[in-house]
DNA sequence: AAATAATTTGACTTTATAGTCGAAAAATTT
DNA sequence: AAATTTTTCGACTATAAAGTCAAATTATTT
């Protein structure tokens, strides 16, 4: 009796759980390019060669996906978050950081800012809700220490930051990772059109 | 027996006309807030007082209201992008009003851009698809002449627009018409921002 | 005020698709 | 290779919301 239950193809739970994030993944994708409404649970089956049934072994409805989706990508932008604190000198400078990293997250692995937070309920969209402002609130902060330290041009803040989130925002319409762009050479353009807007 | 057939509140079909318009406005302005798919026709006629089924005395389908409301705001913009031309002296100049008329029209009369347009189909998917790329190119136009004649930094036209248009699109979902910042200096606020952002 | 035309409605049908379930098939363990 | 567990599916039900229609109501004309 071999102990394999850390080895990745061997482990039950691991296997799961890899299937679960690829029903979740192509859902996500589907959803970015046709909407959330305009994609049904058949269609992501067949996208993954399984029936509708089967689906539902790996997630309970089809609004828990979209909730997951979201979960995955606050998440990721949660990490980004972490990842620039203590960096660079002034509030633009630290924007510019955090921004690139935005950019690069939604031009890599899949991820994109869905824009169906209506077609949640509840609690998920409550919670949801709260972690999109926990966001918009962390770019705020840097927008406002900027405006604070003289990098960034004194305006509203709040319509400065929803200009550079609706930017970010709308890459999910036209965005595909096949393009003939790296997302990397999209995110260092973002940021200097970014900046180049703000800076003081 | 007076012939008052153009005279506002006693003429049959624009007292028509201005009932399926009314219905239009009332349900593009739904969709905006709450996305297409939830909103459902019953909420609609409510808003306006009325039972489902009059609706369908002055529309043919759900979906034609959506299509309407595209062929609004495209026809608006449209009327942006002639009202512009032979002003301005540079591409960033011309690029800066038809920006501002933009902003405006998104911020009075309750247009929006709307987003759903994969919830359109065949021949009326085509055809606002069409009208969207002909705004966009109308923009992107300007943006090459600006980058020709110097009043604008050289970069991939593409990325250029579509970070401008993203910030449009996403004022549905914060731009609130009762809002404490008039239309005007959010408008203003925003041609700042696009044009030093891509200034040469 | 009777007749005609415009507008609205309650109650109904239709449709698309989310979600369920018992059983089959495939993989894993003994 | 039998038993057990995991995974998948065909065929079903449930549901929400779009769309229809004959009849009632309201407005207008004669």
């Amino acid at each position: 009796m071999r102990d394999n239950s850390s080895q990745s193809p061997f482990n039950r739970e691991q296997q799961y759980a890899a299937k679960r994030k690829a029903v979740i993944f192509a859902a996500g994708g589907a959803f970015r390019r046709r909407g959330y409404h305009n994609t049904s649970m058949v269609e992501i089956a067949k996208s993954l060669g399984l029936s509708k049934a089967a689906l539902y072994y790996y997630v309970k409805s089809k609004v828990e996906i979209l909730y997951e989706c979201h979960v995955i990508v606050y998440g990721a932008m949660d990490v980004c978050v972490k990842s620039v604190k203590g960096q660079g000198d002034s509030g633009l400078e630290k924007l510019k950081l955090l921004y690139g990293e935005f950019a690069s997250l939604l031009t890599r692995d899949g991820l994109a800012l869905l824009a169906d937070v209506d077609s949640l309920k509840g609690d998920f969209q409550a919670e949801v809700s709260a972690r999109r402002g926990k966001i918009e609130r962390a770019v705020t902060r840097l927008v406002k220490m900027g405006m604070a330290d003289g990098s960034i041009k004194k305006a509203d803040p709040k319509v400065t930051v929803f200009f550079l989130m609706g930017a970010l925002n709308w890459m999910n319409v036209w965005y595909e990772a096949d393009g003939r762009m790296s997302g990397e050479v999209i995110a260092a353009h973002f940021v200097d059109q970014m900046s180049a807007g703000i800076r003081a």
